[in-house]
DNA sequence: ACATTATTTTAGGCATAACTAAAACAAACT
DNA sequence: AGTTTGTTTTAGTTATGCCTAAAATAATGT
């Protein structure tokens, strides 16, 4: 029986493996928050049961099949975000907790049925891309709005959904995947981002800026 | 911890004291499908805590602390029902078991949007009572449709929501609770039951007849 | 009152998923 | 090459929540 733990595995060795090739034990039980030593026996499982290849020593890597499960479960976990967002009005910053719920629940009709009443989707409220039912994804290829040069308009593409405080912060500033933004200037020593937004300017820190991933436009 | 599993018991006992004042350990293993020694292992830990009061032998009552939390799981899951069925046009047998699962996951501040997006709705899609934020219920006295006298007309109050199959010919027929119905006659062994329900005319047998809750129309 | 039957509890186990402490191994540094 | 450091695994426990079989208690019938 796959667990609401053993989701929980999938999907953090799922999108550490867009850092690392094979994914080791120690940063999996960092991301869990879960000691090392009990991140092992649970992998050893894992493999076991054919989610994923355990080398000791060398970390693991998802096979098809846990690749499946794990995009299975970010799949409902964006939609529901998107669903809270939009059919519940819940506040951007608090939807990524609830979906950490929501994910494990779900039924594959209700899945549907949700994705319907969006009118298929493509990305969760913080620019993160839907998978679709047979499991294919497409990240674009985004930077920190902190690596553009000035003078260059770029749109926001992602930002990190596991930090409310940020999120709040860019939505009362209305810097939200989707919006076009021009960096107009960067202060001496990075320490001020001044970005033009339609016609009204903001200024933002480094730190902040770091968070906002963007892509340039292309004609 | 209020773990799932202590809320399903909590909730299951609540649901056993409108039939029993103290409710047995088989009473409570059968309803939840446990053997009766794992359920004696599990009340001792909730008197412990506080959620019951338990005497050997004798069965166990909820504590206020334990109905409180028992009508707040209650209240989830109705809610998720209704709204399932009025928001995601999910059909009204699948609910049940649906929301079997959101009734542990929503969030006090969801619970509170669906209800307000609802229109603080009295009842569930199956007709029971929605209790309130305060935990305030009130059951209408029903009783089944087979101990209603021919000629006499009432209102569909309730039907078990556990019942899928009965749930989907009941809704076929339009059989609903807050029906307005007739019974017209009764046909020899209490073979057949014949109801008018505004202009049509309508017959069930025996078992599904037992299966609905009606109350009598007081003017 | 005593025996039979039904209910409930006790005793002893098991699976899951976590932990800490110690040992093993791999990588990096001198 | 040998030592230090960091990472990972092994070994041994723990808490939950379930199980079966046996013992205890309560209810029922004669
Ligand atoms: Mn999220
Ligand atoms: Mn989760
Ligand atoms: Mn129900
Ligand atoms: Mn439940």
């Amino acid at each position: 029986m796959v667990t609401e733990i053993i989701e929980n595995y999938l999907k953090a060795i799922y999108e550490l493996q867009r850092k690392y090739q094979s994914v080791p034990t120690n940063a999996l039980a960092e991301s869990l928050s879960i000691a090392p030593a009990s991140v092992t026996g649970m992998i050893k499982k894992l493999a076991e049961n054919g989610f994923l290849t355990y080398t000791p020593y060398r970390g693991v890597e998802l096979t098809p099949e846990g690749m499946e499960k794990a995009l299975k479960v970010i799949r409902v976990h964006r939609l529901a975000e998107l669903y809270m967002v939009k059919m519940l009005g819940v506040p951007w910053d608090k939807v990524h907790e609830e979906a950490e719920k929501w994910e494990h629940v779900l039924s594959e009709e209700l899945e549907e049925r949700i994705e319907a009443l969006l009118g298929y989707p493509k990305w969760c409220p913080h620019g993160s891309p839907i998978p679709s039912r047979e499991g294919k994804v497409e990240y674009v290829k985004s930077f920190p709005l902190t690596e553009l040069a000035a003078g260059i308009s770029a749109v926001i593409a992602e930002v990190d959904d596991r930090n409310p405080e940020l999120l709040r912060y860019l939505g009362e500033l209305g810097l939200i995947p989707g919006e076009e933004i021009e960096l107009v200037e960067i202060a001496p020593f990075d320490s001020l981002f001044r970005i033009k937004q339609g016609e009204s300017q903001i200024d933002i820190g480094k730190e902040a800026a770091s968070k906002i991933l963007v892509t340039v436009i292309v004609e």
